[in-house]
DNA sequence: CAGTATCCAAAAGGATACTG
DNA sequence: CAGTATCCTTTTGGATACTG
């Protein structure tokens, strides 16, 4: 029989101490949603990507592509080439949290003028 | 008639000038994301919010507060009661950009497992 | 209760320049 | 091409302490 330690192990955003507070902050946040929707398509390279994410610099886009690596949310694949070409592919995880960031991007893009800033 | 200006005022998130980058950025980060989920059950005063969002410090509440009041995402209401009682609600608009937000959440509370951090 | 004011540490981010 | 290294500025965030 299962444990009663880990369930179904889902687990609650809430909680201070829960691991999924971190896997949140690697998914909610702009470049990470920028990324992820630029993959949904398929592979693209690190120049593509560059190039896509208007204003991202090398090293944040770096960073970013590493952390999504470390959470099994996209793979880095180097061809033997010359010179090499590096692909980024959305895995069968990654695109299942891409639906979401999906809708919230569509929803930035379609309701931005009723959001203006009044500050 | 339409100026050909605004059309129908669709932001691209990809461009660096657009304006919905700033907004993507208020949504697409953890405290916000919590935030607006513990309003979609209905208003909350900011006790409330600070005990739901474990951990979260009365500074950057109220900063994630301000910055979701100032798009029209919530409102901030003060009851002349003593001592005041101030509740904290989704707008139309918070509702409309609480269904992308809450099944990012759901999503990473599902597959927080299978998504654990390999460094 | 509902914040604001302070102080500080840590992380994010931009701009280049440089390398295998 | 695909990054890494460096430098520096800005933001974010945690911890308190304090106030109307």
């Amino acid at each position: 029989m299962l444990d009663n330690i880990s369930k179904d192990a889902r687990g609650n955003v809430y909680a201070a101490m829960c691991p999924c507070r971190d896997l949140l902050d690697v998914l909610a946040n702009k470049w990470s949603t920028l990324v992820i929707g630029a993959l949904e398509s398929g592979p693209q390279r690190f120049g593509q990507l560059k190039v896509r994410l208007q204003g991202v610099s090398p090293k944040v886009l770096s960073q970013t592509l590493k952390r999504l690596e470390g959470r099994n949310l996209l793979t880095r694949t180097v061809y033997a080439e010359v010179p090499a070409r590096v692909e980024y592919e959305l895995t069968a995880l990654g695109h299942g949290a891409s639906r979401p960031l999906k809708d919230l991007r569509d929803w930035v893009e379609t309701n931005v003028t009723r959001a203006e800033p009044r500050p």
